[in-house]
DNA sequence: TGCAAAATAGAACGGTCGTTCTTTTTTGAG
DNA sequence: CTCAAAAAAGAACGACCGTTCTATTTTGCA
């Protein structure tokens, strides 16, 4: 139909086999209008984001709105992109600066919850989204669910190199592990977001140090946190021969 | 506190006073509506929920339908406190029936993992709840607000009572722990309910033993679990200390 | 600067929503 | 069986929604 697809334009090249023009006006507003639709999102949700209310925040018509997208099924999902972008490089990149193993984990898990729900506002969208979208279908609950997978992947393979390096057990798998450190960003944001509880952060730090404490191996415990009795009796020898496998 | 919030039948007084007439049709075509508008918000969400749409399932009218509450919002209200009846029924007093401790703990777990997301569809209230009304406010949010910290109070007790049985450890403090559970109920819906990870039961299982067994105390370990290698060496005299001041 | 293309605005559409008002049907004690 | 009260239906309202179509303004290369 009309409106193809916005690929051509945005997403896929950046026209450099353009017929005539190249203009960048349009691009300009439409970060803009991306920008407020995500602040917009953030705060009640991608259902209840509207063409008519991202116009009022950006001073611009409906139509003028609606005719960067073609539907709103493609403006949410620019969000999703936009979103997915910016977590990408505030927690994703700028934990991959410290040295793998519980550094890079620690970092991870600390720029999770700053992203998640330290500003007072602004919910996460992977966690709203996830329960707008958990029994629907179509190309938004698509995107959503393939930008959530891509950040668990990135998180599990954090996990796995902590394994790798000895300085996490393996008596649970990665996965495991991943999803308990999960439940411990959905408490946060539940609990803060939701019930207002000021004490939210620290539980959620908490129950961190307490993860790595149960799964710690023998090698560098990290200053021993506040569970200072639990220390399990590991395996030296069994942990230096799965270090080795993993490299090859 | 045996939560103390559901007192009358349905809503004030079942008109003992009544200077006519009992009627009992109303009623009765009212739990209807509740049922089916509860089954519709545990799909698509308290705020998804439109009277229309429970017209239709229940083949009335919306002004039929309307009627009984006077308000949407009152809508939303009735089917938080039909949530809340039955959350409490359960979950909460099917769990009291074991003896205090970790047997009661643990079956408030099972309850609450299968009230959640164990059947196949219908998500659970009180979590899409929280994410809808987490930046509004108004009587909706204060119910759901309201019935959701009388459940964290319980399960709260329920770990201080197997903190005072001495089959919990006191390294944490029973909110520390509550959170972690919670955190592991969140991640199972999330998991299993969106991203239709057939595991998730099974990790948010896993978990709550680890937590169970991280926070062991001496006596009493349940048929140690899965996770066997890490036994914290924990202080008998200590606990037993413990276990005496919280009789006093 | 000219001028076509791009960007934006404006008005209107059909649809659904919660709600109100009026009318009809059903209920159940006398 | 009667009949007033309760329950339910029906129609209509204003508001907002996404979307379409057309008109206007702006952009930026020639």
């Amino acid at each position: 139909m009309t409106v193809p697809k916005s690929l051509s334009k945005v997403e896929g090249l950046p026209a450099p086999e353009a017929g005539r023009r190249v203009l960048i006006k349009g691009q300009q507003t439409k970060a803009v209008i991306i920008d407020a639709a995500l602040g917009l999102a953030s705060q009640i949700g991608l259902e209840g984001l509207s063409i008519g209310a991202v116009a009022e925040v950006t001073g611009m018509s409906k139509s003028g709105v609606f005719a960067h997208f073609g539907s709103r099924e493609e403006l949410q999902i620019s969000v999703i992109r936009e979103y997915h972008d910016r977590f990408e490089a505030e927690v994703f990149y700028a934990a991959m600066q410290k040295p793998r193993g519980l550094p890079r984990l620690q970092a991870l898990f600390d720029n999770w919850m700053v992203q998640t729900s330290a500003e007072i506002d602004s919910g996460c969208i992977y966690i709203s989204g996830a329960v707008e979208f958990d029994d629907r279908t179509g190309p938004v609950r698509d995107a959503l669910a393939s930008s959530v997978s891509t950040w668990q992947t990135a998180l599990r393979r954090a996990v796995e190199l902590a394994q790798a390096e000895g300085q996490l057990s393996r008596v649970s798998d990665a996965h495991q592990i991943a999803f308990e450190i999960h439940g411990l960003i959905l408490a946060l944001h539940y609990e803060a977001r939701f019930l207002r509880n000021p004490n939210a952060a620290d539980r959620a730090r908490q129950g961190f140090q307490h993860i790595l404490s149960r799964y710690a191996d023998t090698n560098t415990l990290p200053a021993s946190t506040s569970l200072g009795a639990a220390k399990p009796p590991k395996l030296l020898a069994e942990t230096k021969a799965r270090r080795k496998l993993d490299k090859a």
